[in-house]
DNA sequence: AACCGCCTTGGTCCATGGTATAATTCGGCT
DNA sequence: AGCCGAATTATACCATGGACCAAGGCGGTT
């Protein structure tokens, strides 16, 4: 068969409907797929952490749990090697070059009917890139943006694990505590971090991940 | 007259178009006033310092150099007796709720024909609050937001102003500079502000204010 | 085997952040 | 006049943040 091997696949997505609607097209594609779903991006990572043999995730940019592209930039950071497709009700031109900036494997707009969605499916199964046909990429991006996100794909895994967590406002001792490791390592990779996106501070760090998230990385409201 | 003195008046918008519209309706409401435009917050802010005797504000919620309600929490913090009008595109009845709740006079949406707004803002400078007629505010309000709303109000001016510095990302060295004060008089306002908005660092700080004001204060990115 | 990048840790050293306390000034209010 | 809140300043003290240096383990690459 031309479709490599999609063993298993995981649907994120917040709307049980369209849950649905995509697991019968993926189906349809690819009957022999294992195909898991998560409402949330907690349920989403929980899954992964204790099994991440997956060969695709399709990932709803607005689901509880997360906001912006902080997801999308998670996973590629945690799980280089699992290809994401991002499933969006917004699908401007904007929302979609900055998805495949932050190393989606495709775009499938939520608007799409059954027939096109399975089209979609089937060229991202394949290996091939996505995009809706009617896409303008030439536009030009902000370059701010830009830049910052050049310097954010930088960072490595564990690196944006703790990005997330300063956006969280945490100490460095708990951010230590909460990945059971030392505060020296936090404070390393702090210094790493800032360097890296060219700030001089935590906070300015945190504004500077907020901008390009779009928003909060995370839900938690840290008890205001 | 009816109407109370409206000597003179400030049209905050970067839509030069508009604030024609804008002037013209007053003019034919009160011929008398001096009115005065600003096309940036940053003009704004410099024209209320060099002359705060303004009677009344119109002012645009997205303009160059802020963003979401910053620039109303502002305003209403350093300039409590004049009252501000929110004149904005987006009139949903959450952006007019959280409008009144930060203190606005009034809400005026941008699709006004020229009569309604003339209506609109004869009635604001009888002094009442007006809101567009079709506006439903029964709907319950996001508590999370409430709260920090009940005590980001409790912040005294000067407290705002250090908010939104630190919400730039500055230390509290360079604050004490750009206001002229001293180093510990910024950290007694930081601890203050920790306080009131109950949250513990000023990292925590910047997230909520962030939260609030729905993105940046101002526009300024710190040299990322 | 040698190399490299990532994660980890320890320690030192200094800057910054933040609390607590207290005192002063000023303007507005009663 | 007296009271009060806002703003200012200072001092001392402790916690946190962050730079710098050095080093070991680990997995993947050449």
């Amino acid at each position: 068969m031309t479709t490599p091997a999609i063993n298993r696949l995981v649907i994120a997505d917040d709307h049980p409907l369209f849950r649905d609607a995509l697991r019968q097209a993926v189906a349809s594609v690819a009957a022999s797929a294992k195909i898991d779903e998560a409402g949330s991006f907690d349920e989403l990572t929980a899954q992964l952490e204790q099994d991440s043999d997956v060969d695709l995730i399709l990932l709803d940019l607005t689901m509880p749990g997360i906001s912006g592209f902080s997801g999308l930039i998670y996973l590629r950071a945690q799980y280089p090697a699992i290809p994401v497709v991002v499933v969006s009700a917004s699908d401007d031109n904007a929302t979609i070059r900055r998805s495949l900036d932050f190393g989606a494997s495709g775009f499938i707009p939520k608007r799409f009917g059954v027939e096109t969605l399975r089209d979609a499916i089937t060229k991202v199964m394949d290996g091939d890139v996505f995009i809706p046909p009617d896409t303008d990429l030439s536009a030009a991006a902000d370059p701010d943006m830009t830049r910052l996100r050049d310097r954010l794909v930088t960072l490595t895994p564990q690196q944006v694990r703790v990005l997330m967590m300063l956006s969280e406002g945490l100490l460095n001792k708990q951010i230590a505590y909460e990945l059971g490791v030392s505060e020296a390592t936090i404070k390393a990779h702090v210094s790493a971090i800032l360097q890296k996106l060219g700030v001089e501070s935590r906070t300015q760090a945190v504004i500077a991940a907020a901008k390009i998230a779009g928003g909060q990385w995370k839900q938690g409201t840290p008890t205001v």
